[in-house]
DNA sequence: TCACGGCCCGTGAACGTTCACGCTTTTTAG
DNA sequence: CTAAAAAGCGTGAACGTTCACGGGCCGTGA
């Protein structure tokens, strides 16, 4: 937790220094560097010069200090290296850079602890927060105080703003995509992090049992590694699986790829349907059917529900400050 | 550039606001919320109570102008949707955080500009900078005035630290692959973002010159979809292509897809080879035999060098302040 | 009784800017 | 020629913390 370099050596000259070196005054400096008015043009270019040769770029803190802030967007991410992730960072950077907010990354993921940490680590840096942060969502908004929180796929929080998922609505459209096809031996494949089922395998597993469809259910890591491993053994256990959700695309991808070590034809033989939508999926052969997740428009929601919590036109805890959006069935080729 | 929302209402309560409610002192206060000694554990206790009933958390600006700032580090991405940059991305967050530094990410694709305005986003909240700024560099470092700057892939940047690769070497290795397996007519697919040609797609023309091959050259968008379209193009004007060389993972990827579209087999008719080694080459049919970057290593060095210069143990400009990376042939199924 | 050392707490100063004025000097207008 | 306006520049104050002190108060030892 504390920098192994012996801090910045930067910001050793002041506006005192440049003030001192043109002789002038520390407001002539500032109109020089801001482009003010007020100044003569050979002044102006004078001062910069000089600030310029002294290396001199005013304090970020000070000028914040007098000005109030401009506002800078905690974003936590479990892992950026899952391709899910950086392509709802990009959405949320997007629409924070439009905004002229900044945005601050910290990726929980690897050695970089739980999401609590990445809040501990973000909360004295920013403004707002939006994450996966999972069940920790109520102690991340108690670590932020006041400042707005907004939490995607956790449903459960309670103080923080929200965004979650219709998951029953997307397992119902996933298990008719597979029953329209003659599937009747269907497995999920779900992740296996949150114990002990995810709210994704919760609300497949409650799909199947509406429609009368006995689910067969494994869990994987999240990655395409861990999810081939899984469906080679799945195929081991039960042969006749022919027809596969998964929890994300990444594992439908692993699992298109054990299903092909197995000489497995896929749709033929067993259909998989992936899940989120990210452009993965066009890539694979067959290429992925999958639940798709319009993800800018996830980043715009939860950007959207941060500004307007910040600016109080919505309150926290209110109906408002949560909502829900809806996945949607892609056909392409593996279903 | 101006924020939409009418700034943050947070920090409304002051230190002041605190004490004042405590019946104590600003140092009081500070030494609760800090958890500093010298204070009875009662008064602490009240303390922090009053604090969260009114909201306050302490502003890190003023904290920072006292303190001597942590650092913050900029990192300035060309498009985060391109499963190349996240890759990198995670491991300067993962290297910066445990430094205790923080990352302010801009991502400058999509409708957000160039890398320039990147840097005049990051500039006045960062303390040093890291990224594909490509011709840009020079400008940047300007604008970045003494703070440093790391530029990867543009050798020729003057001022800024540099990481860049050798690319003679990793076309060299490609095409020698190619040659052993007895391809003969042999093209390149080439990004078309920089003019007239890349510093990959200079490399990869020399080696070629140098081996006696004779090279075709095709310009694409640095995207699968684009790479596609031009494959595809490429096999129909000229038929007999049995080698083929992308600009990277995501393009060879595309390319894939066109000769499979195409009716024809990889490796057997036409062998691919990609660059830079991201996950997504595992997982794609058949799997891409890639020239692979260890990512890791290249943040890594990325955040050492700023480090390095940050504390004044290198200079830039210096010899230090540049180094290069190789790419490593990975033999997979594609070639 | 006195001195001394903890404990608990408060006060001026400083961090580096910008803001709101105010002061000269020059230019413009009548 | 004079008054007014404009241009160019400087000075106190403030932003909200923390740091380096300093000062009571209570208990303990001689």
């Amino acid at each position: 937790m504390t920098p192994t370099s012996s801090g910045p050596q930067v910001h050793r000259a002041t506006i005192l220094d440049v003030a001192a070196a043109a002789g002038v005054s520390r407001q002539t400096v500032t109109r020089a560097m801001n482009d003010m008015p007020g100044i003569s043009a050979s002044t102006r270019e004078r001062v910069q010069r000089l600030a310029a040769e002294l290396g001199y770029s005013p304090s970020r803190f000070a000028k914040a200090l007098v000005q109030g802030a401009r506002t800078s967007l905690g974003l936590a991410i479990p892992d950026l290296t899952n391709p899910y992730f950086p392509e709802f960072a990009s959405s949320v950077v997007e629409e924070a850079t439009q905004r002229g907010w900044n945005v601050v990354v910290d990726d929980f993921g690897h050695g970089s602890g739980t999401g609590l940490d990445a809040v501990e680590r973000l909360g004295p840096q920013v403004d707002a927060l939006v994450g996966y942060l999972g069940p920790s969502s109520d102690a991340a908004q108690s670590l932020m105080g006041r400042r707005p929180v907004v939490v995607l796929d956790y449903p459960s929080s309670q103080a923080a703003g929200g965004i979650s998922f219709d998951y029953a609505h997307a397992a119902r459209i996933a298990l008719e995509r597979l029953q329209s096809r003659q599937r009747r031996r269907i497995a999920y494949l779900d992740a296996d992090q949150e114990r002990p089922a995810t709210t994704r395998g919760r609300a497949v597993a409650a799909a199947a049992a509406e429609a009368g469809i006995s689910l067969t259910v494994r869990q994987a890591g999240e990655s395409a590694q861990s999810a081939r491993a899984a469906v080679r053994a799945l195929i081991q256990d039960e042969g006749g699986i022919d027809g596969l959700v998964a929890y994300n695309d990444l594992m439908a991808a692993g699992a298109l790829k054990a299903l092909r070590d197995a000489g497995r034809r896929v749709p033929e033989d067993c259909a998989v349907i992936g899940m989120d939508g990210i452009p993965l999926g066009e890539l694979v052969t067959p290429e992925l059917t999958t639940l798709s997740l319009d993800l800018k428009a996830v980043g715009r929601a939860a950007v959207d529900l941060v500004d307007d919590l910040l600016s109080g036109r919505i309150r926290a805890g209110s109906p408002d400050s949560s909502l829900t959006l809806n996945h949607q069935l892609v056909l392409r080729q593996s279903a």
